[in-house]
DNA sequence: ACCGTGCCTTGACTTAGATCAAAAAAGGTG
DNA sequence: CACCTTTTTTGATCTAAGTCAAGGCACGGT
């Protein structure tokens, strides 16, 4: 059974905290859309004149280099909002977005949740902490990337993953692989190797999508040394 | 003669557009406080109970790598805000803030200005777009970081100082060159040999920190393409 | 002018990770 | 279940950039 717009809605974390008739406005201008995997949500360097949020479904954001290869940015899932950028700075999406899965969307208008968020103390400061949020992350992948290598990045995604699953011993990846490798600022052959590696060290024991933490402690120290023999 | 606290936040793009109350009250939560060069503002991880503006002089945003490699994230001239992820999501410092050169900062308490905030609806759009700015630029870096090499990130950054000193023909780095590594995420030995590369095939000529473009087209191909011969 | 300390450059070497090519698994569909 | 597509793995090779080690340069202080 499928949830009503408002009841995600009431869900979303941006939302948080508001008396509900904020929320009723909010749903009011609330348009609901659809879209198939792999459709282009928006595309970086676009005019934006709003921004989404994810309703059911998955969106990954991306920038795509000049060869074709692909960084991802985030990848967003239910009750998240993106897209929110050019909504307060600048006019044009920063990068691109695309359906991962079938999803179903919500799309706010600029000029509305504007208005909204002027007489709406607290949704600003949702809103702030959704970007200062989104700041850390982007501090934490800049660091990932230049300061640290693929094993150490893949060790640490490992391990907020089980922390965001809740899960101690596995974790299952919510994407593809190949996708993963996008995410981590690598390609597919060399993650591929890395699992490798990992497994042989008995770190972990890779089963499709699902991987096994067999020593956590290993995978800690490799985040925070980034030595992983061979 | 040095500019009066009042002056200073006159001047500040974040307090844009708001009536001379509040920016009177603004003024009456400000802290000034003078660090001399070199001295650490806030460090990584630590507590923070306010932001700061920068009044006079410069301040580095940085990352430390367990070995001691450093990577910038952001520079700050005067009237720049800085450290206000922690305003308003997580409790601490998510990067370490040192000082360039002896500067000038103002300090503002993390109560009082959310106090402001809360019913200054301009100040907190003004906000929105602070960290929406800083969102696209850790988009750009992220991007550069993943999808580009160093030639590519270096040429990228003469263009957009040029721009931003709004000289067409030659641009003086705010930075050493040693700092300039860490903010390209790469270290000064290879940004030495790329310097010299670029020297070599006349697309700049460099006299110490004095860049003098000469083949700005060039320079914007390496952008998109690439590729520097050696 | 001299000398040091920090900054920058150059050279020889090493290495993580990308590229190219192809095989092997895994999934979905009729 | 067989077929086709997509994803993942493996192997061989290449390259951008990091490391290590010296020199050279330049500026500020005595």
């Amino acid at each position: 059974m499928r949830k009503s717009t408002s009841a995600i809605i009431a869900e979303v974390p941006l939302f948080n905290g508001l008396p509900d008739d904020q929320l009723d406005k909010i749903d009011s201008i609330a348009v609901p859309k659809m879209v198939e995997k792999g459709s282009i949500v928006f595309s970086d360097g676009e005019t934006a004149n709003g921004f989404y949020v994810v309703a059911d479904g998955t969106v990954k954001i991306y920038k795509l280099s000049m060869e074709g290869k692909e960084k991802i940015l985030h990848i967003f899932g239910p009750a998240e909002p993106f897209g929110e950028v050019p909504v307060f700075a600048g006019a044009n999406f920063p990068a691109n977005a695309q359906a991962v899965t079938k999803s179903r969307l919500l799309f706010f208008p600029r000029e509305a949740f504007v208005r909204l968020i002027i007489d709406t103390p607290s949704l600003c400061l949702n809103m702030l902490a959704v970007l200062s949020l989104r700041l850390r992350q982007f501090t934490d992948q800049i660091e990932n990337l230049s300061l640290k290598e693929v094993p150490a990045r893949l060790a640490s995604y490992l391990l907020s993953l089980s922390k965001e699953q809740g899960i101690e011993e596995e974790v299952t990846l919510p994407i593809s692989k190949g996708q993963l490798a996008g995410l981590l600022g690598t390609i597919p052959e060399t993650l591929s190797r890395i699992f490798a590696r990992m497994a042989q060290q008995e770190l972990i024991v890779v089963t499709g999508r699902r991987i096994r933490l067999m020593d956590r402690d290993g995978i800690e120290a490799l985040v925070s040394n980034g030595k992983l023999l061979e």
